[in-house]
RNA sequence: GGCGACGUGGCCGAGUGGUUUAGGCACGGGUCUGCAAAACCCGCUACACCGGUUCGACUCCGGUCGUCGCCUCCA
């Protein structure tokens, strides 16, 4: 695989420090808000990147941090008059919630910054230690100056940086661009005991003890969005970096910002969508669709127009898992009056099956010929991942692939075995995409919702096809679709 | 001002120095169909602008214009 990096802006090939073992760390988000949809693409990201890792056979470990106390966490528990901790733990929850409801899984470890206090404030000792960091007063800051290479990630130099940059009053930095590793507690605020007085974790520095602790120097992948190249990430690299003496990470990845009519989607431009809002209006997999339908680095348009196009592109998956479903049950889109399809006496055998399927066809032998185009597809989707995880074109893939099996089903010439073996590769490929809802076809259609349709298909039978409309519109006015077929009805849920 | 990314057909979005329209959505026309849908077939169609390199550039180089991001809130 090859990978861009940030830090070198070359994509290099990618291969694990640790042999078959990928080690990577997302930042995750600081918990005071709920999450929107700029928010999820690197959980997407990461998520995506995890399973295809795995699909190539390695080992991954994702470590995907939660910022539970933060200056901004501190002010919205003054501003709602709580503690910062009950603030954090009501977004945290909503955040595990919230991305749960992608189905996508969780990263391997989510670990807490205020659970991972001794190695704060032992990472903060290091760079004291090693005349990184200096005290001033109860807060302990990282001087920039000490650190060769500052501004590397973010290629910045400091002189021109500190055009502007200002001394907050309060703070007493040595130079404007230092930066807090530890902030002493004011009146109020939470704190916890360190060498330099009671105090809380600047923001960065969690990030740099939490990713050490679980994955150790010189881990393979570590990202989050573009936005946090300056001043998060680069941040980071001084402090790690600093305290090391080494590597502290071989890949930089970033994700490009989600903007709405061409500005970035931010809470403080407040143009946001949240995930839960999202959620009850599109099916996860519809937003995750979205998400994959473009490149990672890749700025996107935020748009409901775009959401109702990745709706279309998951609405022909699920048709296409729908009519192979059919198809490997034997019933083809036939189901007989009066139930959906599980009352079709299933064929006593595979071979009868794929017989029942092709009755009309004479040959129904194109198994070989469609599962040596399902290898090729899977191939150039392998391709396309492995070259900077182009989800994009991985994509184009899959609906390439299905609108070749549509045609060998419709045409009949498949078998049961192959059309299930079909089933089985399209659906490896969605599911490192992060698809399988669109895979998960089996829907649930109300007994009456049924016994109408099936209503209607006696009265269309009879050609009463007034009261066949008629039935057709009860049908949807309840949310469902019926779908003729030249031997019967389906009737599945409006997409 | 500094740094970075990018400008592809009605829209979204991959990709490449000289096979092939990636793919999706939308639209038009078909097949199928009582209607409707699904599916398939056909059609529509591109590489911001100006130079340069080259036998040949949308693809490389330079410039112009435009857009976006970062420059201590930010995924």
């Amino acid at each position: 695989m090859r990978l861009y990096d940030s830090l070198t802006q070359e994509k290099r090939p990618f291969t694990p420090r640790d042999g078959d073992h990928v080690t990577m760390y997302f930042c995750g988000p600081t918990v005071y808000n709920y999450i929107h949809l700029g928010n999820a693409r690197p959980f997407v990201i990461s998520m995506v990147a995890k399973r295809y890792f795995e699909s190539l056979g390695y080992k991954v470990t994702l470590v995907e941090n939660i910022t539970d106390v933060d200056d901004r966490i501190i002010q919205k528990a003054i501003e709602q008059g709580r503690t910062s901790a009950e603030v954090a733990r009501e977004f945290a929850d909503a955040y595990i919630e919230d991305t749960d409801r992608l189905g996508l899984g969780r990263p391997d470890i989510e670990p807490y910054a205020t659970e991972h206090m001794p190695e704060i404030i032992d990472l903060v000792e290091k760079l004291v230690a090693a005349g990184h960091a200096y005290q001033a007063g109860s807060d302990v800051y990282f001087g920039v100056e000490t650190f060769e290479g500052y501004g590397g990630l973010s290629k910045q130099q400091t002189g021109e940086m500190r055009h502007g940059a200002r001394i907050t009053p309060g703070e007493d930095k040595a130079d404007p661009l230092d930066f807090a590793l530890w902030k002493g507690a004011k009146p109020g605020e939470p704190s916890w005991e360190s060498p330099w007085g009671p105090g809380r974790p600047g923001w960065h520095i969690e990030c740099s003890a939490m990713s050490l602790k679980y994955l150790g120097p010189g881990f393979d992948i570590h990202g989050g969005g573009r936005d946090l190249i300056f001043p998060h990430h680069e941040n980071e690299i001084a402090q790690a970096e600093g305290a090391l003496g080494g590597e502290f990470v071989r890949f930089w990845v970033h994700n490009g910002m989600l903007n709405t009519k061409d500005e970035k989607m931010s809470k403080s431009v407040g143009n946001i969508f949240m995930l839960r809002e999202a959620l009850k209006e599109y099916r996860p997999e519809v937003l995750i669709a979205y998400f994959v339908g473009s490149h990672y680095r890749s700025p996107m348009d935020f748009s409901r127009e775009l959401l109702a196009e990745a709706g279309q592109q998951v609405g022909r998956l699920r048709n296409l898992f729908r009519t192979l479903d059919d198809y490997i049950s034997g019933g083809g889109a036939s189901s007989a009056p009066g139930a959906a399809s599980p009352d079709q006496p299933p064929a006593a055998s595979d071979e009868e099956a794929s017989e029942a399927a092709a009755a009309s066809v004479p040959a129904p032998s194109g198994d070989a010929e469609l599962l040596a185009a399902a290898e090729a597809r899977r191939a150039s989707f392998d391709e396309a991942l492995a070259d900077d995880l182009n989800t994009a074109a991985a994509l184009g893939e899959v609906f390439a692939l299905s609108r070749e099996a549509n045609t060998a089903l419709a045409a009949g010439t498949l078998s049961a075995i192959g059309a299930s073996a079909l089933r089985k590769r399209i659906g490896a490929m969605v599911h490192i995409l992060g698809l399988d809802g669109a895979a998960q076809v089996a829907d649930e259609v109300p007994t009456d919702v049924l016994e109408m349709a099936a209503q209607r298909y006696t009265a269309r039978a009879a050609r009463d096809f007034a009261e066949a409309d008629r039935l057709r519109a009860a049908i949807v006015a309840r949310g469902f679709e019926v779908r003729d077929s030249a031997d019967g009805f389906k009737v599945v849920p409006g997409e």
